[in-house]
DNA sequence: GTCTATAGTGGGATAGAC
DNA sequence: GTCTATCCCACTATAGAC
């Protein structure tokens, strides 16, 4: 088993992914990345949610150092959540809009992503809250839910003053 | 255009997708449903996504009566979102977590769905960054991405604290 | 004109030859 | 390790039955 195949793949993953989108994540294309058929990478990789995990560990990993550089403030923590979501649209949606692969995932990786913002707001079941109120403002902003002329900055700062003021 | 087929085939679009998940929402199996087969589909449809959009008018409309039906108070009007989100999981995941077909929605339809929460919480960025809140709960829950043990009646309470006590 | 079947594109995935 | 060939999926184009 080439290990050195597999982290060309990932890399071509998400290359791809980040500049051309979720369509351009075929196996078809990152095989003709690679040099090499679409069959052949099976032999390197489960399948395609292999690649995914992947993608979604750097990912989480990334959006843990993110959260932990802003804490504890509530407001840069939301700006610097927001901003990771926004500068890396595919990838954030690829990591969030579907179900966790927990068993495959690295010991600790999901509590490290979460801990700066539970010990910045103290309360588990309020960190819960929070982090789905702004993964609800990201993703409905990245998927172009709200109105078009909608002021998302001044909906960030209530979510942000609607779970700072205590 | 037989119109008739064009409802038949949606009632049959919903009865899958609820039943079998969005898998089973195929042209083929819709159309073996009938008794035609697939490509005869797209005379009456323009395609899946036509489909789609009458599942996604359909939803819509629920969830603006369920609001309506337990507004003006907050946390039951977030009850009765999630209870809506649980006992249609399919069909939210599939209204909510895509870019929403703005110009084929009929008029109004989108803000008639968020009214109730919109007179309810006065503001209108905060009744913003409240529905984000709360879809972010409902689509996590569905999603299986909180913690295995968490307690989400806790989690909504907090949220519902976070934006009903001003 | 309304229906249908056939064939072809491009996606994920597998089996088996070399 | 890579290949060809194959299967199932959504979708499109088109020709033809009636």
């Amino acid at each position: 088993m080439a290990e050195v195949r597999h982290r060309e793949a990932v890399a071509v993953a998400r290359r791809l992914l980040e500049a051309e989108g979720e369509d351009a994540l075929s196996m078809r294309r990152i095989a003709a990345e690679l040099g090499i058929r679409a069959p052949s990478l099976y032999k390197h990789l489960d399948g395609k949610a292999d690649l995914e995990l992947a993608l979604i560990i750097e990912a989480l990993e990334e959006i843990g150092d993110v959260l932990a550089s802003a804490a504890p403030d509530l407001g840069a923590m939301a700006r610097a959540y927001r901003r990771y979501a926004l500068e890396h649209p595919h990838l954030y949606v690829l990591v969030t809009q579907r179900p966790l692969p927990r068993e495959r995932l690295p010991e600790g990786l999901e509590q490290g992503a979460a801990r700066p913002l539970v010990e910045a707001i103290g309360d588990e079941h309020r960190a819960r809250a929070a982090w789905a109120a702004a993964h609800g403002m990201a993703i409905l902003e990245l998927n172009g839910r709200f109105p078009p002329g909608a002021d998302l900055d001044a909906a960030w700062a209530a979510l942000v003053a609607a779970f700072g003021d205590r």
